[in-house]
DNA sequence: ATAAATCAAACAAACGTTTAATTGATAATA
DNA sequence: TATTATCAATTAAACGTTTGTTTGATTTAT
């Protein structure tokens, strides 16, 4: 795929990256062709051209997406890390992961157009990975108490704990006046990650001190 | 509202059932209104006599959906429950809601047509109720951490983690051969608010004893 | 000279909405 | 009691757009 995007020319880049955010912003069925034509700078048919299809880009970003889940949350792993140094590394790299390629994981996240039936298959297979991966992790972090049967509760409720923030953040910056900065993720991806290892118990306890 | 449902025929409900069905399936713009008037056996015209066009059918339904949000949010609030009931109870009545009223709230918490003004807009107002709401319960479970400026996060944190799994059934269930009845959802709820009160660290020993 | 890249134009299909006519039941009139 | 008036409910058909895709010609670079 990295070959590709050289022979081919810069339209296919920009085409996955004006459909990235315009697939973040609202539902995969609701961006016309032409929108995202207009936005990458190219014309219409070049879509079909290089990726079969308006269907084929949702395609890439979600193997993109996918690949960048998966990297995140095995360059996580360090042997030597406490559970709790474990979890907060874990969470952090997850929350950049999020800042750096926002669009692309609101998309994987929240895009549900299971009517494409590719697009469909491709989310299930890459949920059963994901589901290996988490495994796998859950023994490395030494969290003893995340039998096989519990990871598919845990998993996903952990990823959909922090991007909930970045889909919400439209709404709640419209209510507050919270300057999103490097500050407010710290604080954020701590936070979370004291929740997840203490939960509200601990955390109070921790912060009253 | 009630009174109009009453003078209004019984293709009022059987379009709102309909769309209900399909937009959770799908997402909003990828439903057509001649799907939903198949599925509702009505005429197409009906959409546009009842709901002013097919946004109002979301409206309808977003509207719905946050009520039920906040009665179930204050019928959880019981005087003399301690914390760890206030919470366990909390999460029993979330599962509960979204358990008879999967379509709604799959809708309410993950279909973003942002696209239209009027469903935006709505969104923004309830999402603000929402966090007004959840800094009233905050105080009332006695969770003295939860200062206003935690809401935001801790608030669409807890929602997003009890609805994960009802966003990934489709796809876990095609993975493990799990059934989804009474005793697992006691499991879930009880699961997840344990995670909330006391992490991963506490619900370990506790499991282990 | 070859092949990839880009273009304007047209395609049929599906989209949400509107129209005007008709049905059905209820209320008013004679 | 029979007839008329009224209005909500429902229908088939057509409306003009917009949809994603394709075609065939043209440009660009190798």
């Amino acid at each position: 795929m990295e070959n590709n995007k050289k022979i081919w020319g810069d339209a296919f880049e920009r085409i996955v990256e004006a459909s990235a955010e315009l697939f973040a912003e609202n539902a995969f069925h609701s961006v016309g062709v032409r929108e995202i034509a207009n936005k990458a700078n190219v014309n219409i048919s070049m879509i079909s051209y290089y990726f079969g299809g308006k269907a084929g880009i949702l395609i890439e970003i979600l193997n993109r997406f996918f690949d960048m889940q998966f990297s995140t949350l095995k360059n996580s792993i360090v042997e030597t890390d406490s559970k709790e140094e474990s979890i907060k590394r874990l969470f952090r790299n997850i929350v950049d992961m999020i800042r750096t390629h926002t669009n692309i994981c609101l998309i994987g996240f929240s895009d549900l157009p299971n009517n494409v039936p590719e697009v469909y298959e491709l989310k299930v297979n890459k949920t059963h990975q994901m589901m290996e991966i988490g495994n796998q992790i859950s023994t490395r972090f030494c969290i003893d108490f995340c039998k096989d049967e519990l990871t598919h509760i845990l998993g996903p409720a952990m990823m959909s704990m922090l991007i909930s923030h970045f889909t919400h953040k439209n709404f709640i910056s419209q209510i507050y006046k919270i300057e999103f900065d490097n500050n407010y993720y710290d604080t954020y991806s701590n936070t979370l990650a004291e929740l997840f290892l203490y939960g509200i118990t601990g955390f109070s306890t921790e912060k009253n001190q």
